[in-house]
DNA sequence: TTCTGATGTTACGTCAAGCGTAACGTGTCA
DNA sequence: TGACACGTTACGCTTGACGTAACATCAGAA
């Protein structure tokens, strides 16, 4: 029923769904300039600009005196209002926080969004080197730890988010579509992921499925941490408190 | 034409401007249904409908299975995005948090919006009971410590902010116009306004105004806690600190 | 200086996108 | 078994939103 691929849902109202795409795009590119998002969305300028005056009279993002826009006030509020009504976002805070100091090392929640993995919760130790995670970031499937949301996919849904050539990050990357499939498949067996600086180098990263009672991966949980300090001990000990985490998530989100 | 009292600027796109009265709707009233935005909004419910599907394709808004609508992770990544764009809350954040540490009491940065204080960030303190905040509350301008907005204004844009009549909270609102007059005049000369339970009983909130080099005003910062514990030594403490912390947040916006 | 090619903006006539009406299917409470 | 909510679909009509074109303004190049 729910068409994945780029099959032109209809029903969607275009003006509402360009402005999204203003929206984002600002977002994204902080003091933009109207001309740079027309060129990019690749519509009018005068219909850009129609969008960004609606935009901005109800806040949501704000024009500076050079004439770059980036976002508003609006936006903030929304956003603060959805942390607390996103019951994934909600329950994993407080966990993810609690499995972050515990590890002393940064702490992400992921989920799959638009054939990528996408950070919509973290947390980072105190401490001056650590890996950098920011909401709102999107990975590839299928590198690094974060293959897990990949491998318990029903096979069917994962071949079509795999693509047909698999770029290469680093010298550790999988890029044989075999060996990706019999990583995915211990991945499943192991309820764990490590990835030894297949996205970035000298970055060691360890995820664990966050699962519905059905089976089905709602999300993942991951820590990351420099290669340097991270031994084989550490390793072991981030995966049984991811687990335990995982499994916190799970049973909260139980209803 | 039937504007009767806001002229309505005209360039605006209504489809996206009703889209954006539902995603804020949704955001106000979580688990909120179809037929209740159809109401609200007074619009047909095909048409919100149709925006609520546009919205639900792009993930800011979700739809449970029992019909209801919460807002969605895109909402999360351009709240969360937004809070780094805007200066203001980017540069106040952590100094508000300074403020609520050596305070320890609940602090706020509001700013005038729509005819109302709005609040874009806090603190609250580690204790059992504090005065509780929440970004997106919005509070009336005229009315308890906030006026401070409104001491700051030109006489002309300050006297439309002020409704004809002044709607009591509490014993100690101050529902006299020459009164309240009477008050902003002494809150421009002091720079700081104190109100004692004028909104709500049994609390003390201290603001004062952020100011531009222009000596406009653009934010206000507070500190509100509960009257039992606080004597008038700590009103001056809060009072000092705060002006610390305004002066503060002036000079770093300075560009 | 003058030219050139950006920028944001306004105006306006055209056309189809998006609207409301009406009818549908479904569920829940009397 | 009604009665009345709910969400949803279909479709023909209209008006809202579109693009074109022309405008004003600025910055750098010639």
């Amino acid at each position: 029923m729910h068409d994945v691929a780029k099959e032109k849902t209809g029903d969607i109202i275009q003006s509402v769904d360009v402005a999204i795409d203003v929206l984002l795009h600002v977002a994204k590119h902080p003091d933009i300039r109207l001309s740079d998002i027309s060129r990019n969305i690749e519509e009018t300028k005068p219909r850009i600009l129609r969008m960004l005056r609606t935009l901005e009279q109800r806040g949501l993002v704000r024009k500076s005196k050079m004439g770059t826009y980036r976002l508003g006030n609006t936006a903030i509020v929304l956003g603060t209002a959805a942390s607390t009504q996103v019951d994934l976002v909600r329950i994993a805070s407080p966990i993810l926080e609690e499995l972050g100091q515990k590890t002393n090392e940064t702490a992400q929640l992921r989920i799959i969004d638009n054939g990528e993995s996408l950070c919509i919760a973290k947390f980072e130790p105190m401490r001056d080197l650590r890996v950098q995670a920011m909401i709102g970031r999107r990975r590839p499937l299928f590198a690094g730890s974060y293959k897990v949301l990949l491998a318990f996919l029903q096979p069917q849904v994962q071949m079509q988010m795999i693509p047909a050539t698999l770029p290469r990050f680093t010298n550790s990357t999988i890029t044989n579509h075999a060996k990706l499939l019999q990583e995915l498949e211990n991945v499943r067996k192991n309820g764990v992921c490590v990835s030894y600086g297949e996205v970035s180098e000298q970055l060691v990263s360890v995820s664990v499925p966050v699962l519905a009672f059905d089976g089905s991966v709602i999300a993942a949980i991951n820590v990351a941490a420099p290669a340097f300090r991270t031994q084989q001990s550490d390793v072991n000990r981030y995966t049984l408190l991811l687990k335990d985490a995982a499994a916190k998530i799970s049973a909260r989100l139980g209803w």
